[in-house]
DNA sequence: GCAAATTGCCTAAATGGTTTAGGTTTTGTA
DNA sequence: TACAAAACCTAAACCATTTAGGCAATTTGC
């Protein structure tokens, strides 16, 4: 009998396809061998098991959205490096909804330190050059941002925004630009509670 | 034998305990018979399976976090409605993470329309009656707080800001202070910048 | 070109979650 | 007391996960 050719690259880049297509939750060891035809056991000679699976299309995902990042990041500084680091998360996750969903799957501390998560984390920081805020008002800010980006489009994948007006695309749009506003004109960290106007 | 004395009731809030416990995606049929001593059978009867099971203990979650954020907001307004808000939020998903996991599982259309999410959703809107904004912009700005509280407190129970000064805590505090600040002063819609039309 | 070693994929089997079909016991109530 | 409904049961089918061990296809060393 002909031989599938399986190896542990195809195998993963065909679970990340097959993730986007069906969800990352569907992505089973099971699944995966049907889609080559091929009996389960077999994936167990390439992969670890479920978890390793799931572990290394994360992987996939956060290498992808950060070498997007860095490649539209490049040359471009303050409002443009928010706006293109935002897009192309939320691109990505709009393109790649499985690899995306993968791409917040829980990593062991190590793995993860060994991930391009971190380079990622290094763009994100990198992009508050472009402002004004440094030390633990930049940690703050970092920790927006990640929190929007990622909430926004959880929330959008989930369908949170569908069906009503405005669009979420505007949305998106509007929001990254309140932020740029937000980080160009970082409220003082002492004690903002007096009626605050100018700026 | 004596029987268990199982109920719809009953069954959902060992459900939503063992959900905390064990994490939402761990409550399966199975464990909650176990947790019962009886035969996993027993609980079809009150319980049309897991995708049903689940439902119920994401419209626990959302009628409980609901329950709390309007009994915080009552005679608050401005400012102090949005750190009730936000801290309700963030409490009960710490002190309750496996709830706070069920508040996100997808719900159908339907279900979800008749939720306590509704609810939720139209206390977040009312917290934005302190502050000077409307019409789409006011629904921008609900979907940036509902993406960083679900975003950051997201991120904070996978474990994101855990080793890392500055303390978790005190980088939510100072979100929700910033977010204060970005809302009493929202900027204008018309582009500061010159070279861009509204789309 | 061939034998040996390796690798790729296989069958088989155990474990455990899900779900349905039906049976029996308990319990509240007429 | 008797009966109907509810609570819980056994049995069995299905599917995903995982390990152990086997044979065949390929690669390698000569």
């Amino acid at each position: 009998m002909p031989r599938a050719g399986l190896s542990a690259e195809r195998l993963i880049g065909e679970a990340a396809e097959l993730a986007d297509e069906v969800g990352f939750e569907q992505v089973t060891v099971s699944a995966l061998a049907r889609r080559f035809g091929v009996r389960v056991a077999s994936l167990y000679s390439h992969l670890d098991g479920s978890h390793d699976l799931r572990t290394r299309i994360a992987l996939l995902a956060l290498e992808e959205l950060t070498d997007r990042a860095a490649a539209e990041l490049a040359g471009r500084a303050g409002r443009d490096a928010l706006v293109a680091f935002a897009d192309v998360y939320r691109d990505y996750a709009r393109q790649h909804p499985g690899r995306y969903a993968a791409s917040r799957y829980r990593l062991d501390p190590e793995t993860a330190a060994a991930s391009a998560g971190v380079r990622h984390a290094r763009l994100l920081r990198s992009v508050l050059r472009g402002y004004d805020i440094t030390g633990d008002e930049q940690t703050h800010a970092v920790r927006l941002l990640g929190s929007v980006f990622h909430g926004y489009v959880s929330l959008e994948l989930e369908g949170g925004f569908s069906h009503s007006a405005p669009d979420s695309g505007r949305s998106w749009a509007r929001i990254v630009e309140v932020l740029d506003a937000l980080l160009r004109n970082w409220p003082d960290a002492a004690q903002p509670d007096a009626s605050q106007q100018g700026s």
